[in-house]
DNA sequence: GCAGTTTAGCAACGCTGTTGCGTAATAGAA
DNA sequence: TTCTATTACGCAACAGCGTTGCTAAACTGC
C-alpha cells in the first residue's frame, strides 16, 4: 500500500459502494431500508448518504409519511450523476454506446471498421467514436475476442486478426483517450451487463453468445470470472462428439464447428439442440442459474434457441435455472463493457485492497 | 448485524487473517516481511502479530542478523495450536483425519460403514470416530457426495444412499458434535485441501476425482466454487459423445459412461484419453491452471491418467496448466473438510461481513 | 568506546462506525 | 387547540482501527 489511511478507507469504499449498489436495484429507499439490508446502523447509513449527496451520486426526492412519527427522507439514485462509454470492437464493425449510472444506454452508435484492421485502425475509430458520443464518461470500456490478459490489457491474439499479437491495447487506449480504459472478453463484458442490471440475485450466470463463434460470459459468485489466463468461457471448444468432424482450433467435435455445420445445412433445430447440450454441459460444471442467451447469430432466431435450451435443461425440486434473452440485443458487450468501468469505480470491490497475493 | 462495531472487528479479523495466511505459507517470517507482503505498516503489523501471539496462533523462534542494526524478531505459525477434524463420507467406509493448523495430517481412521447406511448409523459413526481422534478441533468438516446443499447443511439426495432425502445433516451433527461442523461435496472439500496446502498461487485449480462416479471440486479465483446450488463440478455427466450410450442420468454418451465402460473393457488408456478429453473441455470453460488428479479408482493407476491428461492439454506462449496428482493421496477429501474448518475460522474472508444479498 | 544503522514500541492522531441524547415532524387522543 | 406518543434525524462524545512521530534498544563497524 502505498497510500497511508489505506485501511480506512478501503472501510468507508467498501460501506459506500454497497449503498450504491443496494441504491442501483431500488426505484427509491430510505435511511432505514439501507441501514436494514447493509446491517450498517442508521446512523452510520445518514454518514454515507451524506458523503454520497455530496459527491452526487444520490439526492433526496421526497419524504415517506408510514403513520405516525416524522416522514422519513426518500433517496434516489442520480442515474446522470456518472457516465461511461463501452464499446465492443467486433470483427467489421466498432459499437459504441454511452451509459448512465444506472446501466442504462442512452446512446449507441455502430461504425464499420476496416477489413483486417490494425490496432492503429482501431485505436482511430475508437477516439472518434468516443468523442462524438460526449458524455464526459469516467472511463472507456472496450470488449473484443480473445484471446487477451484482462489484467495486464494485453490482446494476444485477436481471433481471425492478423495484425494482432500481444498488443498492449488498454494503455494504446489509455494514452489516445486520457481516461481510465478498461480491456476484456466480450463475453465477459456482456455477462457483466446482465449482472449489473438484474442486481445481486445474479450471483451466478452465463451469457451465451453466438456471433462469429460461440462463447460464454461467466459471472460466478458474484463477480466476473475470467480464469487464470482471461481465456475462461470459450466453451464453443468444447467436445461434444469425439468422433466428430476437425475444428480450427486442433481438435475434433467441438461444439462450435457441429453447430455451425447443422446451421450451414439449414438444420437450425439441430443446431440449436447441439448448443443446448453444450449449454447443459455448462450448467453440470459451474451449476449457474441463470442462461442468458445473446449474439447477433443466435438473435436472429432467438425462439428457436430458447426453446431448445429450455427443454434441454433437467429439472429437480432443489434446482432452477433461468433462461432469458439478452435484455440490451446487440448492445449488451459494448453496455458491459461500460459497466466493468462503473463496477470499478462504483462497485463493491472483490478485496479490501490490501495485496493478498504474497 | 447483531454485533455493535462489527465493522472495525471485520477490517482487524481480516488483516490478521491475512497475516495468518501469510503465515502458513512461509516456515518464517518477520514484521518487514509480512509489512511489505500486505501493504500494512510495520507498526499495524506489530499490532496484529501482537494479538495473534496473544492467541496462541504465532509465536517468536529468534532474532534474524542482517549486518548491521538491530536483528529483527523472526516469528513462526504455531501449527499445534488449533486442530480440525475432517471427514469423508464415502459409500461404504468413513475416514476420519485430525489436522492442525498448517494443515498437516496428524491422525487418519477409517471404518467400515454399513451398507446403505442411514442418517442415524451414520452420525453414529461420526461421534464415534470424532471422539476416538481427540485433539479438541476448534470443528469438523465433513465431506460427502451430492447432491447437497452447502450453505443450508442439508443432504437432498446423496448418490446411491436410499435413506438419504433433505436430511439436515449438519445440524444434527453440530447437535451430535457440539461443535461447529461445516458440510460440503466431497471434490469440493478436495480442491480445498489442495488449495490451502499450496497456498496463494493456487487461486484456479480443479480437482478430477474419479471414484464411483467422476466429479470436479472448483477452486476459482481463490476461492471454493460450489455454484447456485453446490453443484457445480458434476462434469462426469457433461456430454462427449452426442450418440453415445444412456447414462443413468439420463442423457446419452456423459464422460461417465463412456469411461466407465472402457474401464470396464480393460481399454484403461481409452478411459484416461476420455477422461482428458473431459478435463480439457473443463479447462476450456474454466481457464484454471492447475489440475489435480485423485480418487480412488484414479489413483490405482495415476501415471495413465496423468499422462493422457498432460498429453491432451494444448499448449502456448501464454497459457501454462499444472497437472499434479493429490499430495494428501486417499487422505485428500477427509483433510480438506477438515481444512474448511480451519478456513471458515482463520482464513480470509470473502466478504466484509455486511449482507450484500439485498 | 563511539557513531551509525536497524528494529521495536509507546503515545498521539485521524478516521471509521457506534452510542447517547436532544430536536424536529407527524398522527391521534384529549 | 393542546398534549402525548411515535418516528426520523443528526450533533457530540466515544471506542477501535491503522498511521505517524518519536524515543529506546540492540547490533555492527570503526
Amino acid at each position: 500500500m502505498d497510500t497511508p489511511g489505506a485501511h480506512l478507507e478501503h472501510l468507508r469504499d467498501y460501506n459506500e459502494s454497497l449503498v450504491v449498489a443496494l441504491a442501483r436495484t431500488r426505484a427509491e429507499f430510505d435511511r432505514a431500508g439501507v441501514a436494514e439490508a447493509t446491517g450498517l446502523t442508521p446512523q452510520a447509513v445518514s454518514k454515507v448518504l451524506g458523503r454520497l449527496t455530496g459527491q452526487g451520486l444520490v439526492e433526496i426526492c421526497g419524504v415517506r409519511r408510514q403513520g405516525v412519527g416524522k416522514p422519513a427522507s426518500i433517496y434516489r439514485l442520480v442515474p446522470g450523476s456518472r457516465h461511461a462509454v463501452g464499446i465492443h470492437a467486433a470483427r467489421r464493425t466498432l459499437r459504441t454506446v454511452l451509459t448512465d449510472l444506472a446501466g442504462t444506454v442512452l446512446a449507441s452508435t455502430v461504425t464499420p471498421l476496416p477489413p483486417d484492421f490494425t490496432p492503429g485502425q482501431l485505436l482511430d475509430a475508437i477516439r472518434r467514436d468516443t468523442d462524438r458520443t460526449g458524455g464526459d464518461p469516467v472511463g472507456v470500456g472496450i470488449g473484443m475476442v480473445g484471446p487477451l490478459d484482462h489484467a495486464a490489457g494485453i490482446v494476444h491474439d485477436a481471433h481471425r486478426l492478423r495484425h494482432w499479437h500481444d498488443v498492449p491495447l488498454r494503455q494504446l487506449a489509455q494514452e489516445a483517450l486520457a481516461v481510465p480504459v478498461h480491456l476484456d472478453k466480450d463475453v465477459t463484458a456482456g455477462v457483466t451487463a446482465e449482472a449489473w442490471r438484474r442486481g445481486p440475485t445474479f450471483r451466478d450466470g452465463a451469457l451465451i453468445m453466438v456471433e462469429s463463434g460461440i462463447g460464454a460470459g461467466l459471472w460466478l459468485g458474484g463477480a466476473a470470472y475470467r480464469g487464470a489466463h482471461t481465456n475462461a468461457g470459450e466453451f464453443g471448444h468444447t467436445v461434444v462428439q469425439l468422433d466428430g468432424p476437425r475444428c480450427v482450433c486442433g481438435r475434433s467435435g467441438c461444439l462450435e464447428i457441429l453447430h455451425d455445420t447443422a446451421v450451414a445445412a439449414g438444420r437450425l433445430g439441430t443446431a440449436a439442440e447441439v448448443l443446448a447440450t453444450g449449454i447443459v454441459n455448462l450448467l453440470r460444471t459451474t451449476d449457474v442459474n441463470h442462461v442468458v442467451l445473446a449474439g447477433a447469430d443466435l438473435l436472429r432466431h432467438p425462439e428457436v434457441y430458447e426453446h431448445a435450451t429450455r427443454a434441454a435443461i433437467p429439472r429437480s425440486h432443489w434446482q432452477d435455472v433461468s433462461v432469458t434473452l439478452a435484455e440490451l440485443g446487440a448492445d449488451v458487450i459494448a453496455a458491459g463493457a461500460a459497466m466493468q468501468v462503473l463496477d470499478a469505480a462504483y462497485g463493491i470491490p472483490s478485496t479490501m485492497g490490501v495485496r493478498a497475493s504474497f
